[in-house]
DNA sequence: TAATAATTACGAAATTTTTCGTAATAAAAT
DNA sequence: ATTTTATTACGAAAAATTTCGTAATTATTA
């Protein structure tokens, strides 16, 4: 993955990421398991994700013997940062204060997990109000 | 816009419905004029667009003389919120927890901000610790 | 070794999204 | 009234995405 800005999976792609990060690296079988855990897919359609995915170069692929190890080429939090990034624009024109108020208002979150974004505020506060 | 949960706009939509969001009603002319702002677009591609917007119930359309006046059928903060939840799910597996964090540490936030999400998080713990 | 089973390669159909050309219609201007 | 301009309708091409059928290949097993 070169060019990592441009980065932009389509929703399969995505879900299939999401395996394969999970998993580390993984054969055609063993990804097309984890998604028919979700969704009726044939196994010939995960295949040909891959291959595209591959050409895409957004997954690398071992051959091991004679299967075919698939990998992600890109990392989480990094495409996450990226998706975030375009989604806030898209949704919130760029705000990505509405998203978090929107995402704390009515998004299920925890009070440990309160505990822990205040931590974070705290950390941003440190450093914008030096 | 019967079934509220199905709202599935495409990229080129959300980006008409933002601006009919900001606009109120608008001529196509108008909201061609906003988009060609932002990226280069035929006028015809927007008026079709909107056609199909209207199809699919996503905008209604008013003939006002020679025009047609179009206005969003389905709410911003609705329609955030659905899209929220679904990027949530797509993007970071549901953790609404991380995608908060993500925000908060990577997108921009300002100190002000930063307050208005510290009395959201009070709020919230009141209501959940109870 | 022949038959069976599993995997990958290839190609293409089906669907969705995006874009635009052209025609029809109505208004405005000369 | 005729020409010019602007708008909408229609259809379809182009591009991207998703899905799957079939063939080729390799391994297993009977």
């Amino acid at each position: 993955m070169k060019n990592i800005s441009s980065i932009k999976p389509t929703e399969s792609e995505l879900e299939i990421l999401q395996i394969l990060w999970q998993l580390g690296k993984a054969t055609v079988r063993q990804i097309n398991d984890e998604l028919s855990k979700m969704k009726e897919v044939g196994y010939t359609t995960t295949l040909k994700l891959l291959q595209i995915m591959h050409e895409k170069h957004i997954v690398s692929r071992t051959e091991e013997g004679r299967y075919h190890l698939y990998q992600a080429e890109i990392g989480e939090e990094q495409t996450q940062q990226l998706l975030l990034g375009k989604f806030v624009d898209a949704t919130f024109r760029g705000s990505a204060m509405k998203l978090v108020m929107q995402a704390l208002g009515n998004q299920e979150v925890s009070l440990d997990e309160l505990d822990e974004i205040k931590k974070l505020i705290a950390e941003k506060e440190k450093n914008l109000g030096n």
